[in-house]
DNA sequence: CATCAGGGCCCTG
DNA sequence: CAGGGCCCTGAT
């Protein structure tokens, strides 16, 4: 059941991402859709993290400029964390959020790109991120399948609600993941009362193999994209749909655009052509100009995109999105 | 009221 | 390898 667990020991750690590094762009994704276990303001991010059994609160905060990124860490726990323990989350942390990853190529070629200079300047620096384990980033891709946005947070919720824990630190309390072992104890019937439907069979068997060890994060970061194309669709729920999500927000591998979903296709479409909808093949053949850095191109243009729609309501996109 | 599609996936025939 | 079924919800 849920508790609200205190973290009141902390520790601070500074590190410095490869520039150009874009703190808010890169903490704060405007496309995806709100979870608790995070909040984000400008310059600012907490989160919670489970890394090695322990139970991490972190506050993240811009300590640099995008050219000369600097990252101060404030990690709270419950009891006072060893220098072991943080020198074995670093290399952790900076994978996470994605520092050592060299994009300096694509921004200083694209700059002066008419259809992607002005994101490119705009947004100098923004990278794919995966701030959750790949357990947690998988569940999330669950939920948002064949679901409305308003769905899937409340599926998501639910399970936190359910299943994890709250933490509070630094005067914010949010939503902590739980582990796969968690589910697998639970049943099939307690999990469909949240409401999950059909997904039910989905956490339970994608939870169990995690529980087996089935599946190394780690191993899996160092293999090639088809390697872990065919890692990943062994894993029972996730088909190609989430498999191009992943393939780009996990394993931040930047040219792996085969695939564009409907509902972002009609999009690309009026952004790009300014047409109701044109194929997807137009789009692909779009983003091959920038070869090598296909998807990461379409992720400028989305992101972009999305930010705006926090400060101005677009009507054509919102008819778009499912809420 | 009923019917249907939705930011898919698995399984069957 | 195409297509039905699956949970729930809000839109029509």
């Amino acid at each position: 059941m849920t508790k609200v667990i205190s973290l009141n020991k902390v520790s601070t750690l500074i590190l410095e991402p490869k520039s150009p590094y874009n703190f808010d762009a890169n903490m704060h994704k405007p496309s995806h859709f709100p979870s608790s276990d995070n909040i984000w303001e400008k310059g600012f991010y907490w989160i919670s993290m489970l890394w090695q059994n322990q139970i991490l609160g972190l506050k993240i905060e811009d300590i640099g400029v995008v050219s000369k990124p600097k990252v101060k860490f404030h990690i709270y726990s419950k009891e006072k964390l060893s220098k072991d323990f943080i020198d074995g989350l670093t290399p952790e942390l900076r994978w996470r959020f994605n520092f050592d990853q060299d994009i300096s190529e694509f921004c200083s070629k694209y700059k002066e790109s008419k259809v992607l200079g002005t994101a490119v300047k705009k947004w100098k620096g923004m990278k794919p991120i995966a701030a959750n384990s790949l357990y947690e980033t998988l569940i999330i891709y669950i939920v948002l399948q064949n679901a409305t946005v308003r769905r899937s947070v409340q599926m998501l919720e639910n399970l936190f609600n359910t299943y994890g824990n709250k933490i509070k630190f630094d005067g914010k309390t949010i939503s902590m993941f739980w582990k796969p072992e968690d589910i697998v104890e639970s049943n099939e019937e307690k999990l469909r009362e949240l409401k999950v439907g059909y997904r039910a069979k989905m956490i339970m068997n994608l939870s169990q193999q995690f529980v087996n060890k089935e599946i190394d994060e780690f191993r899996l970061r160092k293999m090639s994209k088809e390697r872990i194309k065919e890692k990943m669709l062994k894993l029972y729920g996730i088909g190609p749909s989430s498999l191009q999500y992943l393939i780009f927000e996990d394993f931040y591998i930047l040219d792996d655009l085969v695939t564009i979903p409907p509902w972002e296709t009609k999009i690309m479409s009026r952004l790009l052509f300014n047409k109701e909808l044109v194929s997807f093949e137009k789009i692909m053949k779009f983003f091959k100009k920038f070869k090598g850095y296909e998807k990461l191109a379409f992720h400028y243009i989305w992101e972009d995109l999305f930010w705006k729609r926090k400060n101005e309501h677009i009507e054509w996109l919102e008819k778009e999105i499912r809420l």
